[in-house]
DNA sequence: TCAATAGTGTCTTTCAGACAGTATATA
DNA sequence: TATATACTGTCTGAAAGACACTATTGA
């Protein structure tokens, strides 16, 4: 019983899924790849990856190593780009025909700009950003990342009310129709602005965003003060 | 690639750890157990177990199942007895010294009731209630079970002012005040009893809870209405 | 009678929702 | 000028926090 707990014990694959979301046009999007190999060749599937071996039967590595590695892989880009969070856990033993994993799925909230980055370095046939409430291939996902999609946008949901999701899937220096913007785009329904306004005015005075030097002139109207998060709440 | 996902993959043993809490004594309590073998024997540890494989060879029990059978073997209880509930996964590389393990915790809030009945039926000197606030030897904890009772506490400060949770956490039927017991049991400070009682009459309101048969007589005082969760909110 | 808990009610502040109006930019 | 968005307010009702009081039991 040294090199890992042994009879009668499931020795199991650790798998990590990603569900990378931000908010473009309006609408809350997650970023699917096409599968290259089986099982689900050619379906739609959440991006990841298996957590590694180290060399030679070494432990390997962390599972937010693993994580950090496959959202790197996946969108060319620095896992500091996204405040990765770990959402739930999947472990139905069937739930890949080639035998047993589990499957840890992980919250990447992009902002938009870091997204459009992402959108314009893939080949649209393989990989791409999904509508939530639209376009999302819900009967033709790979493995059970229907269930962890699902479960991801209900916490979604949950999350940018009270936590301070909305910021990550915002521009890093926004303006207050911005930020609104994410939240209309996540709850599928407008708010009112004026509404908003105050509950925005409150988390400056609480401290929690800062006026940015600077406005913004998004359409042909009167420019906008932006806005950033505080990185020090006091 | 039949059996497993094969080559530079990590394969690990899948452990579930219970965090079972309960509210006696004015206080929320975890049930701890003592390790029986190595490594960490002697220490105090969440109860749990790996998943394990069925036979020659097949996929073994679910995720689910193995979390179902670890409760039932820990407390000599059903299942049922607790609204089981995933909490998070721990997956450092060195996080058991056997080998390469992955842990998912689950959350097992249970009645008074059947707490009182797991407290009579062990051997003190091996498991036991622990007061969170108190008694928790968080020195002396196995594993990363110092970081998963952590985390799994501030879950539970939040999940018992916005879910269910404040009824696992009670006796089936309850009165107002063994009720706001288990709010002030959870967060450490007391609630006003009238403030209380108002927030209790919106849920009754509201069809989440309703009178129950009977009324409770607890100290030498006036009995009081005792109440039930409504299990069909309409 | 007294101590202890059960239960009802009031006052105030905070906040969300609905809605009106002014200000400043471009087409 | 028209129009779109930015921004400032007002009114109302729901709910939380602080606090006063009555009711019913056993000791």
């Amino acid at each position: 019983m040294t090199k890992g707990p042994g009879n009668g014990l499931t020795q199991a694959a650790i798998a990590v899924d990603l569900v990378i979301v931000t908010v473009m046009d309006a609408d809350l999007k997650v970023y699917l790849t096409r599968r290259q190999e089986q099982p689900f060749q050619g379906l739609w599937a959440l991006p990841g990856d298996f957590v590694r071996a180290g060399p030679r039967g070494s432990l390997g590595e962390d599972l937010t190593a693993a994580v950090s590695r496959a959202f790197s892989h996946t969108t060319q880009t620095r896992a500091s780009a996204a405040p990765l969070q770990q959402l739930a856990t999947f472990g139905r033993a069937r739930r890949d025909p080639r035998g047993r994993t589990i499957s840890t799925s992980w919250l990447a909230p992009l902002s938009p700009d870091v997204a459009a980055l992402i959108a314009a370095s893939h080949d649209d046939a393989q990989a791409g950003w999904f509508s939530c409430s639209e376009e999302v291939p819900w009967m033709r996902l790979s493995f059970d990342h229907a269930d962890i999609l699902e479960a991801a946008l209900a916490r979604i949901q949950q999350d940018v009310e009270h936590t301070d999701l909305a910021f990550a899937l915002a521009p890093k220096v926004f303006t207050v129709s911005e930020l609104r913007l994410v939240h209309e785009a996540v709850n599928g329904q407008p708010q009112d602005g004026r509404n908003f306004r105050r509950r925005f005015q409150r988390l400056v005075e609480d401290g929690r965003v800062e006026e940015a030097p600077g406005r913004r002139h998004l359409g042909r109207a009167r420019p906008a003060k932006v806005w950033r998060k505080r990185t020090q709440p006091d």
